[in-house]
DNA sequence: TCGATTGTGTATCGATCGACACATAAATGG
DNA sequence: CCATTTATGTGTCGATCGATACACAATCGA
């Protein structure tokens, strides 16, 4: 069962978070392979042999990227007790980890491939797909809110999660133009603002 | 009076459009000096004779698209008759500009350089007080309707200016995964939801 | 110990990047 | 006409891009 040949000399897991780091940055585009490695702390060969290629070193940091940043962002959809909460609750996560100190500003899903030149058609659908994911997860809170009736059942969860989404995208730019954690929280709280007109149905 | 020497053989402001075209497609990076050239239909001495460097070039496109593109968002911020007009005017103009067929989804200003790399600092810094520009203006927009009466003397302008300037920005990011123009008019209407709980004084 | 297997470091590949040298073409003023 | 000035097209520069060839090092099973 052991490994067969010359064992790795740096540990992968870090090497992958260091590239995270620079993917994140700079960009996928704007991250040179002398980047990568100087970060890294390894050589070109080396990082073909343990990831393939810089494309699939991308697709793994943004999938780390899923695992441990975007998952502070969302698990409060999950966890907070109402639809409201729940929301709120994203977009004051967002404004904390946009602005966490020592890392880029911002969301690296939405900021480090935003023109979707030089990466693969694949890795571009899957990108789109994890920032569609969100509006979906947003969508279904909504419903469960009208299942358990905290919401109008005559609500279309659709419009909702988009608008909710595209704020927090903007905090990405937001971020990315120096905005603190301080500010960004007062722009979620500006679009928590719009919670009761958009929930509470329309004598129209 | 006359031009000396011999006479450029194309037209200089048509060049620049088709180079501002590809900025706002491909983002500066990605915009090579081969995909400007055959774009703009000249050879790479007679951009360089004409505009200097690729980065020059870009300046004059981004002030161009200033020029022409953003002055139509702008625009019912300075001709609304009332504030809230205004900013749902800004919204719905970005909406149908991120949107017009054939040409780039989103704003250039906003997508074409995201992680500033590559390009030099001055530039980032023109980049950057656009984008800040946009919620100066709204914000001198709000304060000229405290100064008239139509909103509260209580009010602070900038979170509000801040927050719908961040909406905007997020429908670029939206309209780049291929919102149509009825989705962000939604996720436009979302945001003005904010509206009334935003300028009216809260009873606390 | 030895063949098989896998990783590492050096050095470099062809392609492409932004930018320009140079000779020529086309206009001017005199 | 000629000297001057500016623009164009061909060709190419050094640098850097992502990606490897190759020889050697380090581990395995037998």
């Amino acid at each position: 069962m052991a490994e067969r040949g010359r064992p790795r000399s740096f540990d992968r897991q870090a090497a992958l978070e260091r590239a995270m780091d620079v993917f994140w940055e700079r960009g996928y585009q704007a991250a040179a392979m002398s980047d990568l490695t100087e970060a890294m702390g390894i050589n070109s060969p080396s990082l073909y042999a343990a990831f393939g290629s810089k494309e699939e070193l991308y697709r793994e940091a943004i999938a780390h990227f899923a695992a441990t940043e975007s998952d502070d962002i969302l698990s409060p959809l999950q966890n907070a007790p109402t639809a409201r909460a729940a929301i709120e609750g994203y977009l004051m996560a967002s404004a904390k980890t946009f602005t966490r100190p020592g890392r880029p500003p911002g969301c690296m899903v939405v900021l480090s491939a935003v023109n979707a030149i030089g990466v693969g058609d694949e890795t571009t659908r899957i990108l789109r797909e994890m920032r569609a994911g969100s509006v979906t997860m947003i969508e279904e809170r909504l419903r469960r809110a009208i299942a358990e009736g905290e919401l109008p059942s005559s609500l279309d969860p659709h419009p909702i999660a988009s608008y909710y989404v595209t704020v927090q995208q903007g905090m990405s730019i937001q971020a990315r133009d120096g905005a603190s954690r301080q500010v960004l929280e007062m722009i979620a709280q500006g679009a928590m603002a719009a919670w009761d007109a958009l929930t509470i149905p329309k004598a129209a």
